[in-house]
Parts: C-alpha cells; structure tokens; sequence
DNA sequence: AATTTAATGTTAGCAGTGTAAACATGATAG
DNA sequence: CTATCATGTTTACACTGCTAACATTAAATT
C-alpha cells in the first residue's frame, strides 16, 4: 500500500545515481533505470530533473563536495609544505578510487557550471581552499599564486589522468612496462614526488 | 547512377567521424548520422566497425597520431630543453584545439586499448619519443627517467584539463575570476611555466 | 570464361534512450 | 471545504546501437 507520492524522491535519484554513476560510470546511466530503481515511473524523475544533464549536475556536485572534503586544509591552524604533500595525496587518492564521478566533474558531461549554482559553488571549494593555502604558506602575491595553484592543481590532476590510462592500458602500453609501474609511482614515489613540485613551487 | 558498392567506406567514415567528434564532441557522433552523411545505409557502417567503440578507437587512433606529430622530436640530433619546452607548448596547443578528440583519446570511451592494436601503437608512440629525449637529454637511468616521464606528461596533460574548465566555465569560477585568466596563462606564463619545471626534471 | 565465394551493401526489426504533452493524485493554502 | 499546485503516471515521438536475413558485386578458384 505504498503511497501515490514517494515523498523523497528527489534525494533517493541522486543517491541512487551517484551509486550506480561511480560503479558502472556515467555513461551508462540512464533516467529510465533510474526510476525503474527507485520503483517509479518512467518520467517521474523529470519533476525533479530537468535534464540529463542537471542530474549530472547533481552527482557532480556531490563529487566536489567529497573532494574538497579529502582535500580540505584547516587553513586557521599553521599551513605547512606536509600537509598540501598529504591533501595532494588524498586529491590523487579521490581522483583514483572515485574515478567514474571524477569524469564527470572533470568531463564535459556537464557543459556549463553556471547554470547550476550549486555545483559551481561545490567546484569553487577545493581551489579557494588551496589558494587560501598558499597564502598562508607564501608572501607571493596573488598573482604568483594563482600560478602556483594552476601549477599544483595541473599536477595532480593530470596525474590521476594518466595513471589511470596507464592502469587501464596495463602491460601493453610503454608507460606500464617499463621499469616503473603504476603502483610503485604511487606507493613509493608520490609522496616524494609532490614534495620535489612543491619545493619547486614555494621556493621561487 | 553511384553504384551498389561504396568503394571507400571505411575511410570515408573514419574522416567523417574526425570531423564531426571534434566539432560536436563524441558524445554526439552516432553511427546511424553517420552513414546518412555517407549517403549510405543506416548499418553498412557494421561492415567495417564491429561496434560504436570500434569507431571511437579509429577517430582516437588518428588523434594520437596527430598529436604525435605536434609534439615530435627528432631524437638523432641533439636534443636540448628548448625541445622540450616547444613540444610541450604544442602539447598543450593541441589538447585545447583538439579539445573533443583529446577526450575520446584520453577518457574512457575506448575502453581497452589492447583490443585495438593500431590505437595502442599509435597511442605510444609520444611517450616513447619522449622517453628518447629525455635519454639523450640526461644521464639518468630508465626508473628515473620514466619518473620524469610522467610529471612532465601529467604536468602538460593537466594544464589541459584544467585550462579547458577554467575556460569553460569562466568568470564564475574562481580561478577564472582573480588576478590571472585563462588568456594569460597560456599567452604569458607557459614557456616560462614549462622552462621551470623541466630545469626541475633535468638537474635534480 | 564460368562459377563459386567472400566482401560489402540494404531492409526490417528489437530493445533501449531522452524528453514532451496530457492527465491523475493528493498535500497544502485560502 | 475547496482550489491550487507540486508531484506522480500514461502515452507517444524521434532517436539510438545492434542483429539477422537478404541482395549485390568484386575477387578467387576451377
């Protein structure tokens, strides 16, 4: 005797797309499984969701939220070199083990940031915390700065991206054969890696 | 009076996918559009392409071997920094005009590159030339070198990323906002940019 | 040269998709 | 108590990837 109105269903599509995004990627998503999931009908997620799109928005939103969460720096408490080491870690970390939701934050699944106000304000987070960082960390002005972020950011950022393709790619990619595989990059050379970045980076 | 057969189908689709990946990203490509702007069946395109992913790893196939191209360098004369840094520059020139190709490149759309011998070739190939500089640049044994490797392949690979959704979602979005653009960065800061990390990559 | 075979094309059809329009239900505000 | 409006359903359209069965013609074999 369930009720003509779910009540909340809103929440229960995101949830259950954030789910099913991050175990089978985006991609495969689609609104109909969707409320086939939540026991709904076919359209009923369209009261709630615009788009396709704007339920990417969502998911997306809710990946940011998680990253700025790994990557937070107290920045009340003294910032040091060791803990924008360890947030680039658990950026990386983020970037590897929620690596479908990833795409969609970073793709362009969703094509315009501004026409969701959250998810925007959500994206802003893990910058403005770093930036912040910096700040405290350097006498550089801002400008200075902003590069710096870019640079950091461009980082580990672009690590994630290619240590997943050479994960994926595996053996038959030259990347991966070589001398040096994708888990000893990350178990023993990250660390000193963003370190070697960083030195780089406050000192000049 | 055109006859029954095509004559040159697969290549004619293969140019025509290019073309309209990178103009309306891949996600709009579908095969059935596909063979109407070939002026032919709905399904001849199965004839020569098992499957929509098949199709994916010809357009990303041709995309690495451009992007081979760009960022080439002839390893049997002296290779120096300056190298590095120019092909750097058209890495990341290519990556922001080539912008809906790089992600069929580098996204999941093409799952396994081993099942498409041609793609995982050509797919090596920037990294093995890049390997080469790097060995007639240094000293350094091949660990140490793929490690260089990587942070300079992650580094120019995630100044794309970024740089595009910096771009794509402007000034709304912090780093887009404050004292540097998009516009700068690229225009002013990246010879510089890439200079300081590879005087980083080459000395230490 | 005639005939078989394989490559390449077409047609028809299935199951699935995003989305819009018209309608149904029921919680809430007047 | 009733009117309204958010939220659900049904139906329908145009599109998609892909398969199976059939048609045509180029290439290989006899």
């Amino acid at each position: 005797m369930k009720s003509y109105h779910h009540g909340n269903l809103k929440q229960e599509l995101i949830d259950c797309a954030c789910k099913l995004c991050e175990r089978d990627g985006y991609t495969k998503l689609s609104i109909r499984s969707l409320a086939k999931e939540s026991g709904v009908s076919q359209t009923a997620p369209y009261r709630h969701f615009k788009t396709k799109e704007a339920l990417y928005a969502s998911v997306a939103t809710d990946g940011f939220k998680k990253l700025s969460k790994a990557c937070h720096i107290d920045t009340n408490k003294k910032v040091s070199k060791k803990h924008l080491i360890e947030k680039g870690r658990n950026y990386i970390e983020f970037g590897l083990n929620y690596a479908n939701t990833y795409d969609l934050m970073f793709g362009t699944a969703v094509g315009n940031f501004a026409e969701y106000p959250e998810l925007l304000e959500s994206a802003n987070m893990p910058y403005e915390n770093m930036r912040v960082s910096f700040t405290k960390l350097t006498d550089d002005d801002e400008e200075i700065i902003a590069l710096k972020c870019i640079t950091l950011w461009s980082m580990v950022h672009g690590l994630v991206g290619i240590l997943r393709k050479v994960q994926s790619v595996g053996d038959d990619f030259e990347v991966g054969r070589g001398p040096i595989s994708t888990a000893n990059v990350i178990a023993d050379n990250l660390e000193e890696h963003l370190d070697r970045v960083l030195t780089g980076l406050i000192q000049s």
